[in-house]
This record gives structure tokens, C-alpha cells and sequence, in this order.
DNA sequence: GATTAGCACTCGGTGCTGGTGAGTGCTAAA
DNA sequence: TTTAGCACTCACCAGCACCGAGTGCTAATC
């Protein structure tokens, strides 16, 4: 195998067009489909020996002896990195996508749910988001609700408007009108706080009742804090498998299965999702085509992605999983777009 | 077709013995298997016959003329109804389920999720489970939480402790000091009340900031205590459907995609589950098997389901969507117990 | 030298055929 | 009423011929 690794013009324009067809029908394309569907200007034999050449050199797959063409992961990627022209996101979509996020989105993983959903729609593809559990990091408000003289109910809210709420014993008994107190205070003196911050605070140990119950308020603040990241540090959203079922490649149940397990299992999809670089992207969004990731079950399969901002932090990653043979040109911007959106929806919800 | 309802005790044994059959292997039963495996003392003609009277009254189908049966719908449900032998959840399955309910919950969503996906491990079929609702509506305690000026964030506490929240604007710009105000004020007014009595409240038209303010809070409160019943908004999630893709029955893609465009469809699940009468059940647990329920898509499948409640504050469904032929006699106590770990869970973190 | 027309060849897909066997329905004997 | 026996049914499968899209090669052409 010859490794060329720039083509000529033709060669360019012949792999273009494979791709092309061979994403629209998939179907392995031959030569002369070529000819009278994109190429007039040369014979069904030229093409075809550029086509053999194109094989030899590692861009192109033909299935068995007699059939068309197909792209190898090599070619999809020299099409994604050099032939590939993006197509504008069209109205239409924009329609679909803009008002899935409101202008005060009520919390955060609402807005990511909402944006897997719409990205599944307007890409037919598998979506997947990341979102931040760390957004909970930092304290926005707390109210403690009496039960019973001995019971009360924590209500915490977090940054990104998590709520969380905890019953928890009273180490005194107290009436709601005590408890709102220090609720007010505990606002006041914890708000904008994290965990650790929140822990440093001096406790005046007066030792009255007003300080337990204070106390007690607090060590539950932190417990639902902090429990709350224990787990993962990040929620993994999918949505749109059904999506998968349309395209042909998964006519093969096992094949789906494959992915689907990956898919489902969300402490797998999230390590996928962390080992890849996003760093060596085009325009910010980053191709895997194929084997290039090193899942043995997604052989096969493209993931789409880039990273949602909310300010100048990066916040998440958010893509679609479908068929190698994707339409990169129109998934990839779309990809972008609501990426865009969930970064604005996130930024007018974190102020 | 003849309508008896009751059927002797030889076409008893050899009913449970077909479902028992089919269900393990898939292939339809004929009377040599059956009289091997489970009927030794009838010979395989004597099962014929009464195989042949079995699919004349409806209890059983037979594929093509000379095939063996398989259990109809109204086969199943005379199996679920009168033959099953429930099993025991077995001290495995426990040590799968237990584990997945902490102590301490921390939020009611995330516990739901962990339910799903127990449920499907232990089920293998696709768990479904909606969000709690009150059962009372009566306000227990509310509070607003200033974003900016011109927006907050209400947060109400009902009756069984279940958090709503909701972002609203605020007609006239305040600060967290006043609506703290306004939220102490209408806690004292509103405690206790459910939506009617709220809206009798009466309102002082001083046509000041405040008043309006408290009008926003009022309204804001109306629309999230009706929407709790309302039965659109509840979460619905769902979790295993890999699972489905084990079944031989959905080797064919297409059936597989039109369970999916129902169970991913949050919209259409949650209709469907709220359109079923969970209240005729056998021991809580609610069979609906194939046809009965009347979602085209749903042919050949059955769900299992049942009510979880916290104490009596909370209830919501709980259960899964498998193929009909289902293990019905080890699935209907999985989810029972499931539900019950779900109820002491919710209890735990409601109070 | 590059391009192209012509042609034999390849090989998966389709459809037909006949054989196989699990399972039935029916009849007649126990 | 039960059962043994037997002819019959019909999905499933392997084998086979055929079709046609598409190739590679060669020789003629630009």
C-alpha cells in the first residue's frame, strides 16, 4: 500500500463524490454512477482506473472482487479534513432547535436533556451530552422546612439551579419560625460558597440551641454538597437510538446491540467520551471516524462532538454516535449550532 | 369460537406447561415435547386433542397448520391470572437491588434512575418509571430565590414533601430581600391550602410593588400545583433497552423501532402509562399483555407495572415493557420489589 | 502518454426446486 | 376415553441456475 497522502485534483473530486453518493445511498458506488451522476468529464474507464488506484492507495474499500467502491475511515478522513464543505444549517432546523431553549431555562440538566433530544432530531444520529455535575458546586440558596419538632427538611439549591433536598434530625427541637431564621442567616453568611468554603466558616460555639440546630443545618448542607459529586463528576445524556434503527447498517441486531451497549452503559460512554482529544478539531468540532476510536464495539461507527461553553469555561462535551457513513458535511455544523445554543441557554442560566 | 371461561384441570396443566415452554425457548411447543417434558402421563395424541380444543377457545394459536402452539393473549392472561406460580426473589437479585438505594437518597431523580436501571438489569426488558406525584395537593412551603431583577426562581414544597420549581419574571424588578418578604408572608397565608382555596384567597389590590409581586408568587404557585396533576409534565424514564435486542423477537428491526418510537417518545410513554387503570391488579402488580393495551406499536409486547408510594404522600408507576412472552412468574415479583425498595427509598428522603 | 470503447469475467442477490423433519389431524383399535 | 398408527402439511434449508451491476484488461483512439 502506497502512502500518498495528497491526491490530485481528480483523485479529489472522484473520492469527493464517492462519499457523497455512498453517504446518500448507501450502496457501494461503481463507476459508472460516477460518470453520469458527477462526472461527466471523463469516461466510466478513466474513473475506474482512478478508483483502483484510489484503492490501492488506501482511500477507498471495494467489498469484494466485482462490486462498487466504499470509503475506508482514510478516506472519510481526507474527505472530512480537505473536500468536506459544510452546508449552511437551514432555517428549518433553526425553527426545530431555537425553541427547545428558552430564554430562562429552569435548570441545567433540563437544558441538556432538551438539547440531546433536539440534536437526535435534527441529526438522526445518536446524541450524547456531558454536562458538569460541578456546576453544584457552589451554594445559591437554602431553606429548612419544619416536620415535626424533631424533623426538618433541608432544600438546598445549587449553582445551575440543581435542587436537593435531605430530611434530617433536629439535635434540638425547634419550630419552623426558629428554623427560618437560621435558614436567612445561613443564606446570607454561605451564598456563592462551595463545600470547602463552606466548612472553613467559624462556628460560633455558643453553645444555645440556635448554634446546634445551626450546626446540624450546616453539616447537612455539606453532606448534600458533597454527595451529590460523589459519584461521577459527570451526567451522560443520551437520546435518539431509535434513530439508529433507520439506517440499514444496523439492520444486523448484534451490531446494534454493540453499540447499545456502550450507548446505555453510562459510565462506559462517559470514558469514551474523556479519552478523546477534543483538542485536534476543525472549527471546533472534532471527527472519530471509525476505528479511530479504540472501542472494538463502535467499529463502524463516527462520533460527532465538540465542547459546549457557557463565559470562557469550557463546560461539556455534546455529539452525535451514528454510521460511519454519516452526511458529515450537514451533521457536523448542526452539531455546532446547538452546541452554540446550549452554551448561550447555559450562560443566561448561570448569569 | 367457544367462550369458556373455565377450563378443566388437564387443559390447566397443559396451558401452564405451553407458557412455561414457549416462554423459555421461543419456538412453538408441540405435543411430543410436551409430554416428554411435563405431561408424562398423558400420551402425545391426548395432548393433541386437547391442543386442538385449547386453539379453538381461543387459549392458543397456532402459527401455520402444522406447527406447534403458542400461548394467545388471552392464554397469557389466563395464566397470569390463575396459573403462575409467582418465584421468589431470589438472595442474588436482592444483593443486585439493595445496593442501588442508599441511605441516604439524594435527590428524587436520581433515585429514580438507579431504580430504571436495576429494574432492567434484573427484568431484562425495558424499564419504564415515572416521577412521583402528590397525592393530596396542598401546599407545605414555598420560597423564591431572586436570579435577577427581573426573574426568580419559586420553589414550592408539596404535601409529601415533592420539590417543584419554576422560573418566572417578575412584573416589577426586586431583590432577594423583598421577595425573602413576600415568600415568609405567603407561607404563613398559604400553608396547608390546596390550589382552590389558594385562588379564594383574597388578593389586596394596593397596587403597589409588593402586591404585585405577591400576585406574580401566586399565580406562579397555581400553575405549578395544577401542573403536578395535570399528568404531561412527570418525568418518565426509562432504562435496558439493549435488553429488547437479546429477544428473537425484535431480530426484525422494524418491530424494535416502533416499541422505540414509543418508549423514547417521554410524551407517548407517559400517556400511555397514565392511561391504563393500574387499579385492577393481582397483589399490586398490573399485567397488561399484548393487545390489551391499545398502542398499535405495543402488539407483542406486555408490560409489567405497578405503584410505588412513600408512605402516603407519593405515588408514581413503576415497571417494565418486554415481549409478551415473557417471564411473567419471575418478573412480576422482581418488579414488586423493586417498587417496594423504591417506596422505603422515597420515604427516606421525603420524611 | 492519457483516454476510452469493447469485452470477458466475477460474484452477490434472487428465485426456483426438491428434500427433510417436526408436528399435526384423523381413524381405528384398546 | 385414551392411545397407537399413519398420511399429510408446511416452514426451513441446501443446492443450483440465472441475472446483472460492476470490474480489469486490452486494444484502438485522441
Amino acid at each position: 500500500m502506497d502512502f500518498e497522502l495528497t491526491l490530485d485534483a481528480r483523485k479529489q473530486q472522484i473520492l469527493k463524490a464517492v462519499v457523497s453518493d455512498y453517504t446518500e445511498t448507501g450502496v457501494p458506488v461503481g463507476s459508472v454512477a460516477l460518470a453520469v451522476r458527477h462526472l461527466g468529464s471523463w469516461s466510466s474507464a478513466t474513473i475506474r482506473n482512478e478508483l483502483s488506484t484510489l484503492v490501492e492507495i488506501g482511500y477507498l474499500l471495494q467489498p469484494y472482487a466485482s462490486a462498487g467502491r466504499i470509503p475506508s475511515d482514510r478516506g472519510y478522513r481526507y474527505y472530512v479534513d480537505f473536500l468536506m464543505e459544510e452546508e449552511q444549517v437551514s432555517p428549518a432546523v433553526r425553527r426545530q432547535v431555537d425553541p427547545v431553549f428558552p430564554t430562562r431555562p429552569a435548570a441545567v440538566e433540563e437544558l441538556l436533556e432538551a438539547a440531546a433530544m433536539v440534536l437526535a432530531l435534527v441529526t438522526d444520529a445518536v446524541s450524547v451530552v456531558t454536562g458538569p455535575r460541578a456546576l453544584g458546586s457552589r451554594l445559591k440558596h437554602l431553606d429548612v422546612v419544619s416536620l415535626d419538632p424533631h424533623h426538618a427538611l433541608l432544600v438546598v439549591l445549587l449553582e445551575g439551579n440543581l435542587l436537593q433536598q435531605q430530611v434530617f434530625p433536629l439535635s434540638v427541637p425547634a419550630e419552623q419560625e426558629t428554623l427560618s431564621r437560621i435558614a436567612a442567616e445561613l443564606n446570607a453568611v454561605l451564598r456563592g460558597l462551595d463545600p470547602d468554603a463552606i466548612e472553613a466558616v467559624p462556628r460560633r460555639d455558643a453553645g444555645d440551641a440556635i448554634a446546634a440546630l445551626r450546626a446540624d443545618t450546616i453539616a447537612q448542607v455539606l453532606l448534600v454538597m458533597r454527595s451529590d459529586g460523589a459519584g461521577e463528576d459527570t451526567v451522560v445524556i443520551h437520546d435518539g437510538v431509535r434513530n439508529l434503527l433507520r439506517q440499514p447498517e444496523f439492520g444486523d441486531v448484534v451490531r446494534l446491540r454493540q453499540v447499545l451497549d456502550i450507548v446505555e452503559e453510562e459510565r462506559a460512554l462517559g470514558q469514551l467520551l474523556a479519552s478523546l482529544d477534543l483538542a485536534k478539531s476543525v472549527q471546533g468540532v472534532h471527527v472519530v471516524i471509525g476505528a479511530e476510536n479504540e472501542v472494538e464495539q463502535l467499529r463502524g461507527c463516527s462520533l460527532v462532538l465538540t465542547t459546549y461553553r457557557a463565559g470562557d469555561a469550557a463546560r461539556g462535551t455534546i455529539g452525535v454516535l451514528g454510521p460511519t457513513r454519516m452526511r458529515y458535511s450537514q451533521v457536523s455544523p448542526r452539531v455546532r449550532y446547538v452546541s452554540q445554543r446550549v452554551g448561550q441557554a447555559l450562560e443566561r442560566l448561570l448569569g
